[in-house]
RNA sequence: GGAGAGGUGGCCGAGUGGUUUAAGGCACUAGUCUUGAAAACUGGCAUACCGCAAGGUAUCGAGGGUUCGAAUCCCUCCCUCUCCGCCA
C-alpha cells in the first residue's frame, strides 16, 4: 500500500500517477485525505483524554498509598467522569483507521514515472525483439491441444470430467514433460543462486493482503470453507513474499533470491469464452515463481536480471519470444513496473505471455512489515520483486507448438533431454 | 482430536493490580583509558503514531472484558513444546 505520509505530502503528484493506470483512482485519493484529516482530530483529543486519565491514576495510587483509601475519592469520581467522553471519541477512532486502511489497501501502487503510458497490452511496446529464429513448417502447425491430444500426452475431456472446464490433464510423456520442465527450471534457476523452497498452497488470509491478493481481488481466489479463513494461492509469489514477513531482514542478508515451483489455483472469473482451449487458461496451472527482496536503491537493477534470468530458460529450450514492457494501464495492481516476456505460437502466428516480471518497490513489504535495518541503522521497507520462471504449461505448450513434426511427434529441446529421458515424443503408429 | 506446559524488547530472562520510563544480563554502539587491542569504567540502545516543539499515545502472542489504573485478573482465539490418538 501507498504511504499516507507520502499522499499527505504530495497529494497532487499521487493523484496524476495513478491517473495513468485510470483516470478514477485519483478521486479515491481525496477521500484518503479527508478521512486522514478528520482522524487526526479525533485522535488528538482521545490522546489528551487518556494522558489526563494516565496521569490522574498514576496520583490516585500515590494518594491511597500515603494517605488512605478514602482520600482517593474525589479524584476516582473525577476520572470517571472523563472516561464518558472517552468512551464516544474512542468509538470515532477505530471505524475512521479502518476505513483509512481499507482505502489505502485498495489502491494499486503508484506506476513509475518513465514507465510508457498507455491504456491497454496494446500499447506496450517491444523491449526486447526477439532473436531466435521462427520455425518454418511446410505443413499447417496444429495448436499444442491437438498435438497433445493426438499424441495422448493431454486428456481434456478425462480433466473436465474429473473436474469441469478449465482443467488439463497430463498423461504418460505429457506428465513426465511437464515434471522435466519444472525441474529443469528449478536446477536453472538455483544455479543462479536463488533458493529452492516448497511453499503450503494453502494460505491464511493476511498473507493475501500482504501481497495485494485481498482484499480487492477476492473473486479470483479459491477461498476454503471453514475457520479461518484460508485460501488456495493464485501464485508461488504470495508465500515467497510473505517468507520473512514481520522480520527485520538483517542487512547483509539482501538481496534475498527464492524460486519455488507451485500448482497455482485462479477462478478466472471474468474471463469466459477467452483462451478455452489448452494449456493457456485453466483453474489449476504449474509454474515456477521467482521472488527477490532488495535494499531500495537496488531494486530496479534486480529487475533487470530477474527478466533476464527469466529469459536465460527460454534461451537454453530454444523456443522464440520476445519482452515488452507494460504501459501504464496495464501493469499490475502492486507493481511500479513490469516486463513480461512472451513466447511464439506458431498456431496463433503471435506471441503469448509466459512471465510477467515485476519491481513491487515497498508496496507489498509496507502491507507486510518487513522491513530492514539499513546503513545508518534505519529501519526501512525492502523492496519486492517477482517473476515467473516460467509458466510451467505454457512452456509446455509452447514446446509442443514450436517443435512439432510432420508426422505428428515432437521434438525434446537438448537442455531438457537429460530430465525427459528421450529426445522425442513420439508419433502413435 | 485429547491432556499438560509455555508465548515478555535483536537474544536470554525477572516481573500475579499502583508511587518516572518492563529489573537484570548478553549482543550492539559511542566515549574514557591504551602505542594498538583486550579488559575495566561511563553513557547510549524497541517500534509505530500524533505534535513546529516540549511532549504525548499505543504496543508484553491476537482480540475482547473487569478496573480510577492491567504484562499481571476474567473470556475467546492463535502459535510453540511434551505426551496420547489418528494418519502418508
Amino acid at each position: 500500500m501507498l504511504d499516507i505520509k507520502y499522499i499527505v505530502a504530495h497529494p497532487e503528484e499521487v493523484k496524476k500517477r495513478l491517473s495513468l493506470r485510470k483516470p478514477e483512482l485519483a478521486a479515491q485519493i481525496d477521500g484518503v485525505l479527508e478521512k486522514y484529516s478528520a482522524y487526526k482530530t479525533v485522535l488528538a483529543r482521545v490522546e489528551e483524554l487518556r494522558a489526563k486519565r494516565n496521569e490522574m491514576s498514576k496520583s490516585i495510587g500515590k494518594i491511597k498509598k500515603e494517605q488512605g483509601d478514602d482520600a482517593a475519592k474525589e479524584a476516582m469520581a473525577e476520572v470517571g467522569k472523563l472516561k464518558e467522553e472517552m468512551a464516544v471519541k474512542e468509538a470515532e477512532l477505530d471505524p475512521l483507521k479502518k476505513e483509512i486502511n481499507d482505502l489505502l489497501l485498495s489502491i494499486p501502487n503508484l506506476p513509475n514515472e518513465h514507465i510508457p503510458v498507455g491504456v491497454s497490452d496494446a500499447d506496450n511496446p517491444e523491449y526486447l525483439p526477439c532473436t531466435t529464429p521462427l520455425p518454418k513448417f511446410d505443413f499447417k502447425p496444429l495448436d499444442h491441444q491437438a498435438v497433445g491430444e493426438k499424441l495422448g500426452i493431454l486428456d481434456f475431456e478425462a480433466a473436465a470430467a474429473l473436474s469441469g472446464s478449465r482443467f488439463a490433464l497430463f498423461k504418460g510423456d505429457g506428465a513426465r514433460l511437464e515434471r522435466a520442465i519444472i525441474s529443469f527450471m528449478l536446477d536453472m534457476h538455483a544455479k543462479k543462486g536463488y533458493t529452492e523452497v516448497l511453499p503450503p498452497v494453502i494460505v491464511n488470509e493476511d498473507i493475501l493482503i500482504g501481497t495485494g491478493q485481498l482484499p480487492k481481488f477476492r473473486e479470483d481466489m479459491y477461498e476454503l470453507v471453514g475457520e479461518p479463513k484460508q485460501f488456495l494461492i493464485s501464485t508461488a509469489e504470495i508465500p515467497l513474499t510473505n517468507l520473512n514477513r514481520i522480520r527485520v531482514i538483517p542487512e547483509a542478508e539482501l538481496p534475498i533470491k527464492l524460486t519455488a515451483y507451485s500448482s497455482c489455483f485462479r477462478k478466472e472469473s471474468g474471463t469466459y469464452g477467452k483462451d478455452t482451449r489448452g494449456l493457456i487458461r485453466n483453474h489449476q496451472f504449474d509454474k515456477v515463481e521467482l521472488v527477490m527482496l532488495s535494499k531500495p536503491e537496488h531494486s530496479y537493477q534486480m529487475l533487470e536480471i530477474m527478466v533476464s534470468d527469466a529469459q536465460e530458460i527460454l534461451k537454453e529450450l530454444g523456443i522464440p519470444y520476445h519482452v515488452v514492457e507494460l504501459c501504464s494501464g496495464d501493469i499490475g495492481f502492486s507493481s511500479a513496473k513490469t516486463y513480461d516476456i512472451e513466447v511464439w505460437m506458431p498456431s496463433e502466428n503471435r506471441f503469448r505471455e509466459i512471465s510477467s516480471c515485476s519491481n513491487c518497490l515497498d508496496f507489498q513489504a509496507r502491507r507486510m512489515g518487513l522491513r530492514y535495518k539499513n546503513a545508518q541503522g534505519k529501519l526501512e521497507y525492502v523492496h519486492t520483486l517477482n517473476g515467473s520462471g516460467l509458466a510451467v504449461g505454457r512452456t509446455f505448450a509452447a514446446i509442443l507448438e514450436n517443435f512439432q513434426q510432420a508426422d505428428g511427434s515432437v521434438i525434446i529441446p537438448p537442455a531438457l533431454r537429460p530430465y525427459f529421458g528421450k529426445d522425442k515424443i513420439e508419433a502413435k503408429k
